[in-house]
DNA sequence: ATAATATATCAGCAAGTAGTGATATGATAA
DNA sequence: TTATCATATCACTACTTGCTGATATATTAT
């Protein structure tokens, strides 16, 4: 392989992943599962968020890789997906630990 | 502080962060500077991307604080900012290895 | 059976955003 | 100076997406 060819393999499929980082909602549903598994009637309640708005973002999430769901009953109970999620997260914020500033800051995006 | 509190501090920091990895072309960009840093019109041969675009994608990813920039006469190098970024990068390729299935055949934002 | 509860899905709206083509800014070269 | 080149910005369009309210599905309780 060329010095200058790119491997852009699977580079939408990464998009997409990252794509389940990259929502207030969803990283606080994710936050609600680093201490534990929880339904999804609990998520709700500890994030304030709506219902179906919950349900939508755990399909989004699941269908990342992010969570995993388990039926229980009526209920169903998400967990994160791989320690390694969890892992991502706190480099993202030893990262952001030392620019947060200048995100604070970027307006391209409000 | 409480359990069942969640720390939702910075969580729409942490999201604008990691919209700077959601986006194909922002990837692409990225993975032409894990090598070396770059100008931008080498960036703009090497990905195929328009030079307003890609001009577009680095000030978002500047703004992120995933790139740097250093005017050099009248050219612009950018450079990743630190090697966790790359370290961010890889960590998602381990997992999505693992889950790189799911994450191709979710059809929910396409 | 009927009622109640938990979750998922649908329709539609409002806002965000990636892309293009044209233009502006700024730096070097002739 | 004028011309050329590198980069950034603007105006606009098409598409995406997060959210809500209503409804559907499914499970348990009475």
């Amino acid at each position: 392989m060329l010095p200058l060819t790119l491997d852009t393999t699977g580079l939408e499929v990464k998009a997409k992943f990252f794509r389940g980082f990259s929502d207030p909602s969803r990283l606080k549903i994710m936050e609600s599962l680093r201490e534990t598994p929880r339904t999804v009637s609990e998520i709700v309640e500890i994030t304030g968020l709506s219902q179906p708005n919950v349900s939508n973002h755990l399909g989004c999430l699941r269908g990342c890789g992010l969570v995993r769901a388990k039926k229980r009953g009526r209920y169903v109970s998400y967990r994160l997906s791989d320690d390694r999620v969890a892992d991502l997260l706190a480099l993202a914020e030893s990262l952001l630990a030392d620019v947060a500033r200048g995100v604070y800051q970027c307006t391209r995006y409000a």
